[in-house]
DNA sequence: ACCGGAGCCTGTTAGC
DNA sequence: TGCTAACAGGCTCCGG
């Protein structure tokens, strides 16, 4: 389910009740929830370490912990976190539990008691009902992250960047979008958006584009990742923000699931096809070969 | 280098 | 209403 803007709503709302507690066991049942090391390795090495930052790299959520380590979490298809107090029962597509000690705040000279935080002992539950989602512990994160694009978001992304890597590429420009080492944190429904915004055809060759196509499909990632992130993300299935609202996004797309339904720009119905395995919407009329 | 298909999982929905 | 098949926002592996 979740792609960049889903994750970074969740990282967002994670921070406030998660940064500077102490992370002191794990529960899982569900073992291949977690890729590296084994579950034994990942309970004797976290207990005790204290999360000092959030932050998103792609759809991976990025704990970095003291001590030199860094949790990862991918979330897949299906994956959802929350924090709950403790000896909340778990749901029954919970299959990892983080337990917290209270929550402490860093503030210049040392630390103090979170005073938001009422849970003073609580838990992290990664729900994932198709069990796809996955938990990294890792001392060096580019063993996990290494291996991915550029930030869309980032200030360094810019045309010329995406107009080197397209170049020298004739595969689908969906399919491009949705290959995490071409750029990172795309999925199915901010790509379709994105080729609807730049009026691109999805089965449009990379290296066919104009400048002025480069620009507007990079112009488009932007806008549509940005609108996104604003709206909280894409509610159109099983997404939720960690606190279980809905995003709005699904309120704000052109093309995804929309097959069948006019386009908003020209009126022609939209079609479904599927590129690389995966359904593609797109308007027939507005997005041209 | 590229493409399609299977596989990982469970739940929901569309169609008969 | 009940059953079955298709489909799902991700990603990897394997064979051609």
């Amino acid at each position: 389910m979740p792609e960049l803007p889903e994750v970074e709503t969740t990282v967002r709302a994670l921070r406030e009740p998660l940064v500077g507690r102490v992370i002191t066991g794990v529960r899982n049942d569900w073992p291949r929830h977690i890729a590296t090391p084994t579950l034994e390795e990942l309970q004797a090495r976290i207990g005790g370490r204290r999360i000092e930052a959030i932050d998103r790299r792609g759809k991976y959520l990025v704990f970095r912990l003291d001590a030199d380590e860094t949790l990862l979490i991918h979330l897949k298809m299906t994956g959802h976190l929350s924090v709950v107090p403790s000896g909340t029962p778990p749901d029954k597509h919970t299959h990892t539990i983080f337990e917290l000690a209270g929550g402490k705040w860093q503030v210049a000279g040392g630390e103090i008691q979170n005073p938001k935080s009422k849970i003073q002992n609580g838990e992290l539950h990664f729900n994932d009902p198709r069990k796809f989602g996955r938990v990294y512990l890792v001392r060096d994160p580019a063993e996990v992250v290494g291996d991915l694009g550029p930030e869309p978001l980032e200030p360094e992304f810019t045309p010329a960047v995406l107009a080197e890597r397209l170049r020298g590429h004739k595969k689908a420009l969906k399919t491009l979008l949705l290959d995490q080492t071409f750029l990172a944190g795309v999925g199915n429904i901010y790509a379709d958006e994105a080729l609807f915004e730049a009026r691109l055809h999805p089965l449009r060759p990379a290296n066919s584009l104009s400048a002025a196509e480069i620009e507007a499909l990079h112009a488009a990632i932007q806008y549509v990742l940005e609108l996104g992130i604003t709206r909280e993300g894409a509610s159109i299935d099983r997404y939720r923000k960690p606190d279980g609202e809905k995003g709005d996004m699904q309120n704000a797309v052109s093309v995804f699931r929309r097959t069948g339904y006019p386009c908003f720009r020209c009126g022609t119905p939209i079609l479904r096809m599927v590129v690389g395995g995966r359904s593609t919407h797109f308007c027939p009329e507005c997005q041209t070969r």
